[in-house]
DNA sequence: CGTATTTGACCCGCGC
DNA sequence: GCGCGGGTCAAATACG
């Protein structure tokens, strides 16, 4: 990185340039004066002010030595900061790998066969407990203990899950019931969605015999609809076909894919077009991929493995905990913030992103998560018009009222943020009691204010309303899994936009940020919203504002990229494999 | 010529 | 037990 340092006079123009250049040399290794820095110093002091009488511009020259040294001060400052989330970050990459390098030694070195439990961690904990409740249309999700085990980046969803397990993780059982949605079950059945058992059982051949295990266990499936032109989504990953058929109730053909990155890749997907609207796709993805992933194919693997994890984490709701769902929101957000990481770069012709009613069904008993990009969102979000997608998710669980998810993400150069509105009408109640919205996403400045201004202005929420930041707060302290949600939707993001760099550091930036900052918390605080404020605003790159019924959780994180651009996510999926 | 796709045959689970 | 339908295989074909 050279840095030019241009004559006084012809220095105005590419000074900014010189700013911009200088942030990784800055991090790289000065801690001192990056070069502009010390041009300005030179300049101020070889050039007193109104030295040249004669000069009628002299005071404008001043004006820009001031506002030159405020912006030199403020370069100062951000390099500070940035260098101070490269340690960090360094410093969470080390106790990583420490952690890392410990699970490996504690287990016993597995060869590639064995590498594929990594995908019964999903299939183990979902299936029906019997082929005779299909009639029912009940399911029952069954979860494994085997949390700890993970491998890579495609079972984060699924990791962070259960890195914030407890008790309520230990109700292994629960009854999804799809009873309330038998209509859209149909639609999906004459879709691309039905993926019969037989499937699951013939993976045994490809060298995964989980299945001789617990032969009536099903694998969780995906199911992304999306509008799109080409024959298939840009997800990423490499596929071969290998076989096509016309499905009962749809005459567009189905095809079958399997990924071909690694030889003995379990991963399926099946691709067909809604014959109801051609350019939809509907994109089916099974099993998780047992090799490393490029960042694009990852992002869209994390997607459909936090998805997976939103399945699975159902069973928490069998047990609700105190002020939110546990490791169904901790999946939640690693569902929406992967969506949010990956979407950007598909060749949709639609960003809209929506989670229908149901969207989790269990058609020939194998639990299936849709994930609707089709359908407008009905928020208030309709950023479209910003390059935008949103989805709204809604679980039909009768045993709860309606838990409601809103993802939205725009223009991939704009300030992500994490928005958490309505979260509880009442701090005290359960959250099954209670309508929950979270939105995570990239909102324009302009656009997100605005529609914030709205919501402010807009005195929708109920004057019995606690404030947000005491439930927010009590959610936070009392509940761990939404602890570690916060702190896996922040680890996402920092994969999401931090790339290689950032990839790797697993869970435990969130985690130990959030840990970091959790000591000065109050165990409950009392209606302090300041208190929630400055606990997130010390999380560095990210201020919360509260306002009554709404929670901004912005993030400003900013990545030493070496290229200007390759924070945006984007970018990560031009990489076609 | 190597690789990817196509397509008919086959397998298997499920419902009747 | 039989038929149906989804999923997979593998030979044939297409393509670069």
């Amino acid at each position: 990185m050279e840095v030019v340092v241009e004559k006084p006079d012809v220095e105005e123009e590419r000074k900014v340039g010189c700013f911009h250049d200088d942030h990784g040399g800055q991090i790289r290794e000065d801690s001192t004066l990056i070069p502009s820095e010390k041009w300005a110093m030179e300049y101020t002091s070889a050039r007193p002010s109104s030295s040249n009488p004669k000069d009628s511009t002299s005071f404008t020259q001043e004006h820009r030595l001031e506002s030159a040294k405020a912006e030199m001060v403020e370069v100062r400052e951000e390099n500070e900061r940035l260098k101070m989330i490269l340690t960090q970050i360094t410093e969470d990459y080390q106790s990583l790998s420490d952690i890392v390098r410990r699970e490996q030694a504690k287990k016993p070195i597995k060869n590639t066969a064995e590498d594929d439990e990594v995908e019964e961690t999903i299939s183990l904990r979902l299936g029906t407990s019997s082929s005779g409740q299909r009639k029912e249309d009940k399911m029952k999700i069954v979860t494994g203990k085997d949390g700890e085990r993970f491998g890579g980046c495609l079972t984060l969803g699924l990791n962070m899950k259960f890195e914030g397990s407890d008790d309520s993780l230990k109700e292994p059982v629960l009854n999804l019931s799809s009873d309330n949605s038998s209509e859209e079950l149909k639609e999906e059945d004459t879709g691309a969605e039905p993926w019969p058992p037989s499937k699951a059982a013939k993976s045994a051949r490809t060298g995964d015999d989980e299945v001789s295990q617990q032969p009536l266990v099903k694998k969780a499936r995906v199911s992304v609809r999306a509008r799109c032109d080409g024959p298939t989504m840009n997800d990423g990953c490499q596929w071969r076909k290998y076989g096509q058929k016309i499905s009962k109730g749809n005459p567009c053909p189905r095809a079958y894919y399997r990924c071909t990155v690694a030889p003995a890749c379990p991963v399926r997907k099946q691709v067909q077009r809604c014959h109801e609207d051609m350019s939809i796709l509907i994109t089916t993805y099974e099993g998780t991929h047992n090799h490393p992933l490029p960042i694009s194919a990852s992002a869209m693997a994390s997607t459909t493995a936090a998805a997976a994890s939103m399945l699975l984490s159902g069973s928490s709701e069998s047990q609700p905990a105190v002020g939110f769902p546990g490791s169904f929101s901790t999946a939640m957000c690693n569902l929406a913030t992967s969506i949010n990481a990956n979407l950007h770069g598909l060749n949709l012709r639609s960003q809209q992103f929506h989670l229908p009613n149901p969207l989790i069904s269990s058609i020939t008993s194998h639990p299936t998560i849709t994930l609707d990009l089709t359908v407008p969102p009905s928020c208030s979000f309709q950023a479209n018009q910003f390059n935008s997608f949103s989805s709204n998710f809604t679980t039909t669980n009768p045993r709860y009222s309606s838990t409601r998810f809103n993802i939205s993400s725009s223009d991939t150069n704009c300030l992500p943020t994490y928005e958490i509105s309505k979260y509880l009408n009442n701090g005290a109640q359960p959250y099954d009691k209670s309508s929950v919205s979270l939105s995570l996403g990239r909102q324009p400045h302009d656009y997100l204010y605005r529609s914030y201004l709205q919501k402010i202005a807009k005195p929708s929420t109920p004057p019995n309303q606690h404030p947000l930041t005491d439930t927010l707060a009590k959610a936070i302290t009392s509940d761990p899994k939404f602890h570690s949600a916060l702190a896996a939707t922040i680890t996402s993001y920092v994969e999401a936009r931090g790339g290689k760099e950032a990839v790797g550091h697993g869970l435990k930036w969130g985690e130990q940020h959030l840990n970091s900052l959790a000591l000065p918390f109050p165990a409950a605080p009392q209606g302090n919203g300041c208190a929630t404020s400055s606990y997130f605003n010390r999380l560095p790159g990210l201020n919360l504002n509260t306002q009554q019924g709404s929670l901004l959780l912005q993030s400003s994180l900013k990545f030493p990229s070496t290229k200007g651009a390759s924070a945006s996510p984007r970018d990560h999926n031009t990489e076609n494999m």
